[in-house]
DNA sequence: TCCTCCATGTAAAAGGTTACATGATTTG
DNA sequence: CAAATCATGTAACCTTTTACATGGAGGA
């Protein structure tokens, strides 16, 4: 169950560790290595409306003056946001997940720091290992089978990338684990 | 330039190679390596008849009877259809390409054999070679100017997830492109 | 003053997701 | 004949993309 789409989940994220407008978001989604995420305004400002309506973000208005929409409007996270992105991040890694989501899950991974303790983010490295583990054996098996039917072509060659892209995602969540456990406490 | 979705293209590649239903095809996402495809009727079915409506997929018709739609249609790739999937697969590979459209590269690539001759999939992996190693270059200098600002945590591990999925497909297109040489003639 | 950047906004169009609906065909 | 499966369809909703619009602030 997704609340929210992944950019409202990235948006509160980087909201939490620093108050900022709809501009800096912007600017840091074209500069940074969340470059993925697009920057267009069409997509931000209406975002952070949804987010403003759902409580989960908010921005300090002085109850005097109506709000200026030509002026800067700095957002933090409220409490209830903060609930929201702790329950979204702490939720249990699964096989769909995997398959379907797996921005999602990196995404998650990232904002762990800071919003959930230490013993949750090797949980979740430990759910996606297995989840990830096992759904890769399932490919293996289908790719043997599938290569042993036909020549090498680019369809099956597109399948291997696929896999070990995936193969790769699993040794960096074992190296990951330990670098974690050996620098908590 | 994207003429038309992931979805589309997928359609037409399938079509290509083998003249199927839409139920079909909805198999064929839900049971093969093609699973990260949706097979919703109500994706698949709407899809379908953008595609008859551009001309780029038919389905022969008994010109008396009107179609039932209660019974199976069987489409097929037109010539226009094939062109246009042609073109698809043989554009220019970006840098914008492999920061957002890692995956329809990837579908591009797939659909190779039997549409462009090997001479087009070995300028396809050459451009990706090029454009993949000069980005990934370019974030492991972002990854180390980060790494040496802050101590280690989730967001940079999350970083380097990335970088290192990257590098395993610089080393899968490495590899691929030598293999398909060995084997055209 | 003019230009550039800052900063936010809106509207139309398109695509996908979810849920629901319908009838045909096959199998037990 | 009942149930499962085959096969297609539709409608509401939501998000994103694209393109355009608006006005303020600061520097040359």
């Amino acid at each position: 169950m997704t609340s929210a789409s992944m950019l409202e989940f990235a948006l509160a994220g980087l909201l939490k560790y620093t108050p900022q407008s709809g501009y800096d978001l912007r600017k840091t989604f074209a500069t940074t290595p969340m470059r993925h995420f697009s920057d267009s305004p069409g997509s931000i400002y209406p975002a952070l409306r949804r987010l403003e309506q759902r409580g989960w973000i908010a921005c300090p208005t002085d109850p005097n003056r109506p709000r200026d929409p030509r002026r800067r409007q700095v957002f933090h996270l409220t409490p209830e946001g903060e609930n929201s992105l702790h329950a979204w991040v702490s939720q249990t890694v699964t096989r769909d997940d995997v398959i379907w989501r797996m921005p999602e899950l990196m995404l998650r991974f990232a904002f762990m720091d800071g919003n959930v303790p230490r013993a949750t983010t090797l949980r979740f490295l430990d759910q996606f290992e297995q989840a990830l583990a096992a759904y890769v054996a399932e490919l293996r098996i289908e790719f043997e089978r599938s290569s042993s039917k036909m020549p090498l072509n680019t369809g099956l060659l597109a399948f291997e990338s696929g896999i070990e892209g995936m193969e790769a995602q699993l040794g960096w969540a074992r190296r990951a684990r330990s670098r974690l456990m050996e620098i908590s406490q």
